[in-house]
DNA sequence: TAAGTTCCTGAAAACAATTTCAGGGCATTA
DNA sequence: TAATGCCCTGAAATTGTTTTCAGGAACTTA
């Protein structure tokens, strides 16, 4: 390809030294206004922009943080990403974002890039390598988990407590004299799944609700799924009156089948879901649910991680940020 | 932080040069045994892997691919991107994302990332900038375009031919009778969104059906605006009898107009779509829409590009891949 | 005038790897 | 025995930048 134009090449043409180049691209202060103009005038005709490998290699650092994501399709991540960029630039550092497809490999893959220093640091959401794996890693880099706490994994986390905040939605359905309450959840077991399983059982078990297996139903992550829980849910002899999806798409997958029986959402049969995704108030009924602070939590990652940069004794802590109930017609309010 | 070992450290360690190790690590075959026993030995050890700075330098090549889109919310992006990723991963690139978040400015300072050397290549899907600076940085650097194309845009591009797509949507509608059909489109005006207006006007003219303005609505690209856009449509004196909306998230928004008034959805009104995107057959009814090759396009993009890479005299082509009309229950199918 | 500052400058080292080149050791061939 | 070839090795050059260090020039101060 075209042969690339280097800082000699500027100096040269400039009639100084490369340092004395690399002082006008740094904007030191100490050059003569003379120099400088020469500088930018060669850099200008040349159309030299300054090769980062080098200047990296020589400052070892890149200032650019990964995040690794299962997919791009979740737009759920979106805001949590847009908390993480806005903070990362403000503090001079870009935000890449990488997929692994929910292969544990690639993702090692991927957090080779950390390693190798090719970025400075990386950020997991929703990870599917294991507690042990990650908190090795994390003992000699700079990497952090968000949105996902892995049990028993010393690493910088920041999430919400998915356990209150399932209690808290079956909580409010009991309080709405519910006694039967579905939950439709998934087999594939990310902690926050199971969190939320165990939010629902202490919910029930506080308010004095046998737990039964019957109302529980394991699926995958797609809106059908949730169709199918529904349905299986609503042919019990003993149907439930109301229903805790685990996500939205769950919910509204589940809500489909609700509607195309003729089911009275809101009143014969009540339905929670958890995230928040934007089709949850586009999609009709508008559908309750709970909503994580995902700029927040995109934000307070890239803060600690950056901090965590700078220092001998990193923050490993977990962070646990306040969700909220978005109350909506499926709970007939 | 801590400290890193090099290749330094350990050539010292097993007794042999650096250029050795190199060699071991590069898989090179003129090594003996013993000397690739000996530096495995120390690799493990050591716990080392090699900075990539000093190997992207030295070899001037990253072997990544940076594709840059507006935001991750649209989750009709992620098929495009796995077809990249599966393309570059096969010829041993990796694929970064960054967002732009609709700001030229930004995107041009992620484009700084193709001109500093810290990836090999870039692509855009769905530029902010315009198509004479695309054109002048495609001439000088590894850029391409997808899902999106620029008039008058020198520039190696993968998309699909919007205005046929939008043509064959209309036409799919007055063949099936109807006369007065709504358009809601957004006043942002990408290439693909002036496209398929211009298909809609073909389609009406091949037919001759009068263009009637007052069938147009400009809004934004939310849902809401869908929504709104139905209802002013629907006000009209002379209704429409469809809808053919740029994007199925408007189709959908406007479905849920359609909806709430009452509207026999397929039958009175028929409606059109475009992207199908997931929820275009899980909201109910089903969505006619059409579809683009997300995968493929993806695919053949990395595909050029990387043989772009290659070579001195890159090709700048527009490639349009076929599109083809999901009909659904909207369209009575 | 001598000594000390301040300002600006360029040569060279450093960063961590790959690659080139020359040569030592050994076996094969004439 | 000498010449040739092959295998393996390490020293040194190379990549493009930043940074350190030493020093020259001009100016100030005693």
């Amino acid at each position: 390809m075209t042969v690339s134009v280097t800082i000699k090449d500027v100096a040269r043409k400039a009639n100084v030294s490369i340092a004395t180049v690399s002082r006008v691209l740094n904007h030191k202060s100490n050059v003569s206004e003379d120099a400088v103009e020469a500088v930018n005038q060669a850099i200008k005709e040349l159309g030299y922009s300054p090769n980062f490998l080098g200047r990296d290699l020589r400052k070892s650092e890149t200032r650019r943080i990964l995040a690794i994501i299962a997919s791009t399709e979740q737009s759920f991540y979106s805001e949590v990403i847009r908390g993480m960029e806005e903070t990362a630039m403000a503090k001079g550092y870009d935000v890449l974002i990488a997929t692994t497809r929910d292969d544990p490999k690639h993702e090692m893959h991927l957090l080779g890039m950390l390693f190798s220093h090719s970025v400075d640091g990386a950020v997991l959401l929703g990870p599917k390598l294991d507690a042990k794996t990650i908190s090795e890693l994390a003992a000699n880099h700079n990497l952090a988990m968000c949105l996902e706490r892995l049990e028993g994994c010393k690493a910088l986390t920041v999430t919400i407590n998915n356990v209150q905040a399932g209690k808290d939605a079956v909580s409010y359905l009991i309080n709405k004299g519910r006694r039967r309450i579905g939950l439709i959840t998934t087999t594939q077991r990310a902690q926050s799944s199971v969190d939320r399983e165990n939010g629902y059982r202490q919910a029930l078990e506080e308010n004095g609700i046998p737990y039964d297996p019957a109302l529980v139903y394991y699926g995958t992550y797609g809106a059908d799924s949730g169709t199918r829980g529904c349905k299986e849910l609503m042919s019990l002899e003993n149907k439930p009156d109301a229903i805790f999806a685990i996500s939205d798409m769950l919910a509204i997958g589940a809500m489909n089948h609700a509607l195309s029986e003729g089911i009275e959402i809101g009143k014969e049969l009540l339905f929670f879901g958890f995230d928040d995704i934007q089709y949850s108030h586009i999609f009709i009924p508008h559908l309750s649910t709970v909503r994580q602070p995902c700029f927040m939590q995109g934000k307070l990652v890239i803060e600690k991680l950056i901090d965590n940069m700078k220092t001998d004794d990193p923050d490993r802590s977990l962070y646990m940020l306040p969700h909220s109930l978005i109350l909506r017609e499926t709970t007939g309010d």
